[in-house]
DNA sequence: CTCGATCCCTGGACGC
DNA sequence: TGCGTCCAGGGATCGA
């Protein structure tokens, strides 16, 4: 499943194995994971002009031949456009020799001008893909969460203390913070001694701010360990990651608190799998019934 | 605003 | 060996 330091690992990889290559057609299979597969044929003859990422998302940046260079900065922003790219749960983008033949799930495939192809393999089919010009590009990072890896102290309690979702799905929520999925999630909630089921109105300052610190420490170790393979992540190498060793609470139910020795248990929380420690992350108030008090009114309807 | 449920999809684990 | 069933999960969507 990749999450941010998955697809940090996979775009750090491309950055070196296909910046700066042509593309010289596309080919693709299975298309329902792609916005406007029609449209990739504008692909054909594109440069790859740089490979960032954004939250869980890959983006590819096109230059149209050498034109660009030439162009008013305006005009060359408006005509620039992106391949976006999610791996969803299963998804890889890697490089290939050409001569190797495709995966049982290969569905695009996108010839290089020195030979080789950049391929995408996706067995379940979750992740994404698109043609984007500037435009949309634009539509699709507005309204994006702030990057936990940046973000300040002041946001990121805002941003948490604001809600009164539970800090399990703020996490998971990508409009809130880009990148985070369900073992980061509960990695740092781990770490930073913090049920998932707490309301975020209701953590204080101080551990919004050991959250915040935790999920940065964690993400970027993470990062230097290439990612965390549990299911069938590999980065644009074919090569596994590590951090799945460092895993404190994520795919330990019933094994003892690395802190404490109590059993990590597993409850669902914003409708995922969520590991924790039941005594070293104590549950919020039971908060269960909501009709309670005042039964006696009537809701006007 | 927040929730749970449902769907998408396939492979792997498990029971018989 | 070969079924059937359940589960995993990121994200979109819908109804409560």
């Amino acid at each position: 499943m990749p999450e941010l330091p998955e697809v940090e690992t996979v775009v750090r990889g491309l950055q070196k194995s296909v910046l700066g290559r042509k593309i010289l057609s596309v080919w693709i299979g299975k298309s329902d994971f792609i916005d406007n597969p029609a449209e990739f044929t504008r692909l054909n003859g594109q440069k790859i002009a740089s490979i960032e990422r954004f939250g869980k998302f890959m983006l590819l940046r096109l230059a149209n031949g050498e034109r660009v260079a030439e162009k008013p900065l305006e005009d060359a922003a408006n005509e620039t456009a992106s391949l976006l790219v999610h791996l969803g749960m299963t998804g890889q983008l890697a490089p290939s020799a050409a001569e190797i033949p495709f995966d049982k799930h290969t569905h695009v495939s996108f010839a290089l001008d020195d030979g080789r192809e950049l391929r995408y393999t996706d067995p379940r089919r979750f992740g994404r893909m698109a043609y984007l010009t500037a435009d949309l590009l634009a539509n699709e990072v507005a309204g994006a969460g702030a990057d936990p890896l940046e973000v300040s102290a002041a946001e990121f309690a805002e941003r948490v203390r604001s809600r009164n979702a539970r800090i399990k799905a703020l996490l998971l929520d990508q409009s809130v913070f880009r990148g985070v999925g369900n073992i980061y999630a509960d990695e740092s909630l781990w770490r930073a001694k913090i049920h998932p089921a707490r309301v975020g109105s209701k953590i204080s300052a101080k551990e919004a701010e050991t959250l915040r610190r935790v999920l940065q420490e964690i993400l970027n170790r993470a990062i230097v360990m290439r990612g965390s393979s549990i299911s069938d992540f590999l980065d644009a190498n074919g090569e596994p990651g590590e951090y799945q060793r460092h895993h404190r609470a994520y795919g330990r139910e019933g094994k003892p608190c690395y802190r404490c020795r109590t059993p990590i248990r597993r409850v669902i929380v914003a409708g995922r799998s969520s590991y924790f420690c039941p005594k070293c992350q104590p549950a919020p108030r039971p908060q269960k019934s909501r009709r309670r008090k005042s039964k006696s009114r009537t809701t006007s309807r």
